[in-house]
DNA sequence: CAGTGGTCTAGACCACTTG
DNA sequence: AAGTGGTCTAGACCACTGG
């Protein structure tokens, strides 16, 4: 039983750097410290110190100019294909309000492609849940998560109704580290035009995919749609 | 004029991999040799290694697992949204045979919405660039392309009909370096859906963004319609 | 247990931006 | 010319995998 709550001097950077924006009440476009200045400021390397302003600029926190500096980046209404965040986190960050609505929540006998998902050796027993995500007001996007009860057996006593999922998970030991998604078109099912408030057959973006812990298990496995109108999708490039 | 013609160890690195699984023939599944022997074979540094390894694994060539190896990744039919290479190169990556139609090829006077996006002071000339894209002879996507020609004043003397648009840059010293993009989704219009092969207001994946050169100069302002049932998009998640 | 990928440190040079 | 981000080097410790 590894607990491991050291946190890594990784997670602990990006958190200082957050916290000076917000200590500091720096606007979009303002600038930061240079990067070895903050090295010396909280005495990290400068690859670590690096590696936790690249995970802010892919999330879209900040943004940098070569020979120029690093600065606060102006708050987009997009979600980042690249971030491992969840759904309330990213319209948080895009400056909206969230708000979670739990259409279903119970322990099922999962079939055989979700049991594949989350590398259970045969279908078992899984936590399903399916919400309605609405920013602002508005339905945006309909979640449905399957978690494996053999990994987190505890889970069903936590709220789930008034707590983001990855901090419920955080408090059994299970974090997320990273993970892959697909990025599809579907179409409104009668029950998800409703909820949705758009016209049955109307097109959704499909997201599916898998979150993994550090250690590379699978910790969920995840599908959505979403309005296409209310949310896009954005992705940095690298060569 | 600073040509720069050095190529990096990053890149040598990328391409040593590449070369190293197309000569030893390797499968599939088929483990690689060890990061640390892989520096020692070719001369490398670790983290240049690793940064190698890591480019592979957005491209979809690579996976690894801790403590096991780094193996080759079988082959699939998708289109990565982090790395920033051309739709042929992606869609032969994914195994298939890739074909270009150009539908419209001339130098226009472009609108401030394109001259803000390719950081133009004013609007000026351009290159338009429209093509339709084919996979095994099914058309799927229809990519549109500005290209400020004051950044390339003899781009027009080359032969877009049979090579590369990032090939022909090269040549023109410009490398595509960095970029971003968002996926949305739209309509068929009657043009695009006779183009596709779809019926008029068939939903597609709609993207468009900007590729910027190592100089974070922008060098092209794209935007292309997608069949979605011919395509998906996929990407890693970080934490 | 040895080998592997994941991370971190300390220090260096480069090309670019800016005053 | 000084300062900045981008990259590279050399070496170290960790947690995990596998025989």
């Amino acid at each position: 039983m590894n607990e491991s709550y050291r946190t890594r001097p990784r997670d602990e950077a990006t958190e200082r750097i957050e916290c000076y924006i917000l200590e500091n009440n720096l606007a979009p476009h303002a600038k930061l410290p240079s990067e070895r200045d903050m090295c010396e400021m909280w005495g990290y390397n400068r690859t670590t110190l690096r590696s936790a302003v690249k995970r802010l600029m892919v999330e879209g926190k900040l943004y940098n100019r070569k020979g120029s500096g690093t600065y606060v980046a102006p708050p987009k209404m997009e979600r980042n294909l690249q971030d491992a965040k969840s759904t309330s986190e990213a319209i948080l960050a895009a400056g909206h309000k969230p708000d979670t609505q739990t259409l279903c929540l119970q322990t099922i006998v999962c079939d055989k492609h979700v049991a594949q998902r989350l590398q259970m050796q045969q279908p078992g027993k899984v936590l399903y849940l399916r919400r309605l995500r609405v920013m602002d007001g508005k339905p945006v996007t309909i979640e449905t998560s399957y978690m494996d009860m053999a990994r987190c057996p505890s889970i069903e006593r936590y709220d789930f109704y008034n707590e983001p999922l990855y901090e419920i998970l955080a408090q059994c030991g299970i974090v997320v580290d990273n993970g892959h998604e697909h990025v599809g078109i579907t179409y409104a099912t009668p029950e998800e035009a409703q909820l949705l408030q758009v016209e049955e057959g109307a097109p959704l973006f499909y997201l599916s995919g898998v979150a993994y812990d550090r250690q590379n298990c699978p910790i969920e496995y995840f599908k959505s749609v979403s309005r296409a109108d209310r949310l896009r999708f954005s992705s940095v490039l690298t060569r």
